[in-house]
DNA sequence: GGAACCTTTGTGATTGTATAACATAACTTG
DNA sequence: CAAGTTATGTTATACAATCACAAAGGTTCC
């Protein structure tokens, strides 16, 4: 039992998540404002969208829910959309499903990580640093510069497991 | 400076790449020979491929050379023998890149780790367990049950960093 | 050997994911 | 307001993945 900063990985945990949703909206117009990015209505619209619920979107379903709100229909919209808010560390993506999620702590250093449950499809973002000690080690070991990293596992939330295994 | 056991990251290190072939393909066969699974021709010649380089393969790559090798050429038969090599362990599929990737080290556990180089595609796959700490530690704490795990890092392999940061 | 069974391969058609290329609109700055 | 930059809209296309069904090849057992 070490005192270690304990991981909160919102997604599998109940919670407000009305105030969820205006806290990260509100981050995100911070962010922009102070970066000098500009928070254009289709960049919201996505992050409205993609805070909605603790899971991954498929970009056609965003392109979908852009069409509804009169957004223009093509691919490039959302997958535009998406890379501006990627870049500002305001969504990721989860390579695992060819899908984005909303980021769950903005603001906070980078470098996710996510828990993905196969049966109900929620997906968690780890706090803090995910960095793989082995990835780590390895890429000291040959002089591999690291930029990016994508930790994710797949498996079952908490919710799934014990009904799963009762 | 510990003494844990050196990573040995294939992929970036210069070696006898013939040798390195044909060693993956006698374990593949012995392997394959041992489960009583059949190592196929189009198994064989995908695998073949994927060997020829330390480097992740598109599906429609690999398609493209089943079609030259003169096997059928719609994308069922290289997915049916991606699929078999990735279940046999012969092979990874590497999320990041929606590509594939010969097993660097054959028989060995799995749970790998990969390093991507953006510059020139090299791909290679950590030896040992990757499995990151804070997944761990946030899948421990939430119970969170990994069945799975995607570990890879992007960024400049040993060659072409030094090229970049004389 | 051959009948019945199972696994593997071939093929056509379809869905989902992602990007290139180019035109237009809107915002910023001098 | 003119010029430059950034963002959006739209067309078309490339790449990734799966479904459904038919045909071929091994295996087993009588």
């Amino acid at each position: 039992m070490t005192s270690s900063a304990p991981p909160d990985p919102l997604g599998f945990v109940r919670h407000d998540h009305r105030k969820c949703e205006e806290t990260a909206l509100a981050a995100a117009e911070a962010q922009c404002a102070a970066s000098g990015a500009r928070f254009t209505p289709v960049r919201r619209a996505v992050l409205e969208i993609l805070l909605r619920e603790h899971r991954a979107f498929g970009a056609y379903e965003i392109l979908d829910r852009l069409r509804e709100a009169g957004f223009g229909s093509q691919p490039p919209v959302a997958y535009r959309a998406l890379e501006f808010l990627v870049g500002q560390g305001l969504a990721h993506r989860v390579e695992k499903l060819n899908a984005f999620i909303a980021c769950a702590h903005p603001g906070a250093s980078h470098d996710p990580g996510f828990m993905i449950c196969r049966q109900c499809q929620a997906v968690a973002e780890t706090r803090g640093e995910a960095r793989a000690g082995a990835l780590d080690s390895a890429a000291e070991a040959t002089g591999f510069v690291i930029e990016r990293t994508v930790v994710e596992a797949e498996g079952l939330c908490p919710r799934c497991a014990r009904k799963a295994a009762p």
